[in-house]
DNA sequence: CCCATTTAGTTAAGGACTTAACTTTCCATG
DNA sequence: CATGGAAAGTTAAGTCCTTAACTAAATGGG
């Protein structure tokens, strides 16, 4: 290698698009993120709160995790204050001991009625960057790139 | 809204392809941290060099948080075990006692010439997944999308 | 039917980044 | 040329997530 410095500017093509994938989700990623913040909620909580919904509002923690591709720890922080908000109940499993079953209360159902569409309509003001069927296109490439 | 488990179910393009972007890449940032981790190595840390690198080797803390879009006080925290390591060298700036001169020393510079290449083509196998008009494409709507 | 292993969940400690508060230096306006 | 405010950097405290260590409960192969 003759020179670093040319080395590390002259990106090659699979490297450019990687780091344009990086930036520009960031980029998308804190719209999202700004909005909970600015109505004082915490995203990380929020999303857990949608997986339990799309379950049809019952799961058990370890799912939550496997689900969302965090941390059964993780999980476990998470779903202390949604409890003591009142957005979800914690109630041992029937008939294994070790599980204990999640469910979304009506508060938290209240809470994503109130929220969520508000939240992905931002979502969706930045991807109308893009015509249809430029999204149909963005979602195949992903798609095939995460097949990998 | 009549169902709300439906509502989080039935996504609009615009949500699924914001999903995919953030999974995505996601897991390409997966394999380039991992190959740090695996020698040793912070990714964060390696950024930083080869930003310092990108400008020549000589770089004020400020730009490099511009540049890399963190905060300042992270930049600070980054330097010091680069420094202690003797990766980056310090010194006053000759004309203003508020900034300080970062510069990547020979060590820094063997490092990446050691690993990047190595990191480089680790991601450049996983976006092999596409074909080289794919990688245009998809360039060409991330920055579209990035451009809002 | 017993006990080693596995599974579910919690808790503690640590790492990475943020915001906020602070120090020092510079600068521009009176 | 003095001073109020801006700018650069550091440090402290807090948040969010991880890994590791732990407890309790279930399971299955001898």
């Amino acid at each position: 290698m003759k020179n670093l410095q040319q080395y590390v500017l002259d990106l090659p093509l699979h490297t450019l698009v990687f780091f344009s994938l990086v930036e520009t989700t960031a980029k998308l990623v804190e719209v999202s993120e700004k909005y909970w913040q600015s109505k004082g909620l915490n995203g990380a909580r929020m999303r857990l709160l949608v997986e339990i919904m799309k379950e049809g509002g019952i799961i058990l923690p370890s799912m939550l995790a496997a689900k969302i591709g965090v941390t059964k720890s993780n999980i476990s922080l998470l779903l202390i204050p949604l409890e003591s908000d009142g957005y979800i109940r914690r109630e041992p499993h029937p008939k294994d001991g070790r599980k204990s079953v999640i469910s979304i209360t009506n508060e938290g159902q209240s809470l994503l009625l109130q929220y969520l569409p508000e939240n992905r309509q931002g979502i969706a003001e930045k991807m109308q960057a893009l015509e249809e069927h430029e999204l149909h296109q963005l979602l195949a490439l992903l798609t095939k790139l995460k097949r990998g």
